[in-house]
RNA sequence: CGGGGCGUAGCUUAGCUUGGUAGAGCGCCUGGUUUGGGACCAGGAGGUCGCAGGUUCAAAUCCUGUCGCCCCGACCA
């Protein structure tokens, strides 16, 4: 039977958004639930989440963290306390009203009138304030801070147009929430969890990010900062990977966390909040997945290497099948990334073909195909997720299997050159507003191109130039970079004085 | 919430304009031949056509209502 060119229809080139889909199914990472924007993450997308909760976990704990939980339910009032905070979430909350059922008399349920809860309690869709009135509690003097804390959670928000993995109306994720006796502190830990973010984007998911500050009109509800890592994915958009919020003394005050100072005198506790969500599968994939679908880096992906047993013959699995786990048992003593090599042998008495493209499909970075021609030279067949599907090469069996994490880590560059390359190659300066406009505009406003890229612009500053590009061009101000060099221009949209450049961007 | 579209087997769908007992592909099951790149042959299971009401001798098809989903916009990690 003759197959498609690719394993995805469509191509990215054709219709990004609906490939992605595709992706995400082909690789069986997750499929939509009954509930609107809500999403089933299956074994194998929850096992990259795992990876990812893995790696992000130690990095906590050895920057000082520990882990603990809070309730999903906060208290109306709670949320209410922070203006700026009510403002941001209040338009997307899930509210709980009731606390019991009862039968409606024709063979359904309603909530019982009877069982109105005297406050609502609203799903949390970020724990600043619930914690906040918790920190309150535990904070007397200065002697209590700082307060280290991370938890790994589930929030809701209900927003208008979901996208599985990318905005999902429940999601996964690590919030941390610290409180913190001096400014300087609070600030320190601001921008130390955001190099940890950072980090983990290029040395866990192959991501080269920018890094920096958020305009105040992007800036989280109640923050006095936001610092934040944006990735640019295979449409040339941008995704808010990570963020990490210099929350000042704003929740502080809200939530009433005072301590007794060296000085002896009343203050405000400066508090902190960071987080990354499970829209970071949605990112590596956005990233790095190809027209045959997944392709994952290796520190997160579920397994590392699959072997294919090709038996053609029913007897040849006597032969083939222990020399595949033989094989599986050697790797497994291999380490990459400080954890056991991650081996499956796929012994399903399938095609061999099949069994390939469907693990193509899910990414695994390694395939590996073992039949009795390899048996006799002592080889294996090997082929990359990072190169063709055809391109396979074979190494002496020894030699593979001693040499599997420096394959590993050779892949993982290849993602991480390949997506710092494409992200050069479409981040670009732009002087004039003429360029700017062109820039982000499609060829065809009906079915628009993969076009843009990331604008590395003047901008005056204000908020009106912010609000009128977004209005025009739908392109927002991604981040303010830390490493900008001040430098006198005008602002690409106003002409106005401008001291430095920002990065523009449409995202998701 | 505005503007479009769609609900038929696990999935993708044909049939609807012009009413006449539900069709295909993929997937699934069984047997055989296969397996180093998405196999083939034969047989088989699976659907009260989203839901409720109406018109009619007769409704997937026409009418009314209702629920849900998808896409585009406003909103967003």
């Amino acid at each position: 039977m003759s197959q498609p060119q690719t394993a995805i229809t469509p191509t990215r080139e054709q219709d990004f958004p609906e490939w992605y889909q595709q992706v995400v199914r082909a690789a069986d990472l997750a499929e939509n639930s009954d509930v609107r924007g809500c999403m089933v993450i299956k074994p194998w997308g929850y096992g990259i989440w795992e990876n990812m909760q893995r790696a992000l976990d130690g990095m906590f704990k050895a920057t000082g963290h520990k882990n603990a939980y809070f309730p999903l339910f906060i208290p109306l009032s709670y949320l209410a306390k922070e203006a700026a905070h009510v403002e941001g979430f209040a338009k997307e909350c899930a509210v709980v009203t009731h606390h019991r059922l009862e039968s409606d008399g024709k063979g359904g349920l309603r909530p019982a009138p009877a069982a109105q809860l005297a406050e609502p309690l609203v799903i949390r869709p970020t724990s600043e304030t619930i914690i906040g009135a918790t920190y309150a509690k535990w904070v007397q003097s200065y002697r209590d801070l700082p307060i280290l804390i991370n938890q790994w959670a589930n929030v809701v928000r209900w927003e208008m147009r979901p996208r599985v993995f990318l905005r999902t109306t429940e999601f996964l994720w690590q919030e941390g929430h610290t409180a913190h006796e001096t400014e300087k502190e609070a600030r320190e830990e601001t921008m130390q969890m955001l190099r940890v973010y950072e980090t983990f984007a290029r040395d866990w998911l192959a991501l080269p990010v920018f890094t920096g500050e958020k305009s105040a009109g992007e800036r989280f509800p109640g923050a006095v900062q936001t610092l934040c890592i944006e990735a640019m994915v295979q449409d040339r958009k941008a995704i808010q990977a990570g963020t990490s919020h210099f929350l000042g003394q704003n929740f502080a005050k809200a939530s009433d966390i005072k301590f007794i100072s060296r000085e002896n005198k009343h203050e405000h506790a400066w508090t902190t909040s960071w987080g990354v969500s499970t829209r970071l599968v949605g990112t590596i994939l956005m990233a790095h997945a190809d027209d045959d679908g997944a392709v994952l880096p290796p520190r997160v992906a579920p397994e590392h290497i699959v072997i294919i047993p090709i038996t053609p013959k029913p007897e040849m699995r006597d032969a083939v099948l222990p020399a595949c786990d033989a094989l599986a048992a050697e790797l497994r003593k291999q380490t990459f990334g400080g954890e056991p090599v991650r081996v499956h042998v796929d012994k399903r008495d399938l095609g061999g073909g099949v069994k390939s493209w469907e693990w193509i499909k899910k990414g695994v970075p390694v395939r590996v195909e073992i039949g009795m021609r390899d048996l006799e030279k002592g080889s294996v067949a090997v082929a990359r997720r990072d190169r063709g599907h055809k391109d396979k090469t074979f190494p002496a069996t020894a030699d593979f299997t001693s040499g599997i994490a420096g394959l590993l880590q050779e892949i993982h560059d290849s993602l991480l050159d390949r997506a710092t390359k494409l992200r050069d190659a479409h981040t670009v300066k732009i002087e004039t507003k003429d360029e700017f406009i062109a820039f982000f505009t499609a060829k065809n406003p009906a079915k628009p191109e993969i076009h843009g890229g990331f604008a590395v612009a003047h901008w005056d500053g204000s908020a009106e130039v912010e609000t009128e590009i977004k209005e025009q061009l739908k392109v927002t101000i991604r981040c303010i970079p830390f490493d900008a060099p001040l430098e006198d221009g005008k602002c690409v949209w106003s002409g106005r004085p401008s001291v430095r450049r920002v990065v523009f961007a449409k995202s998701y």
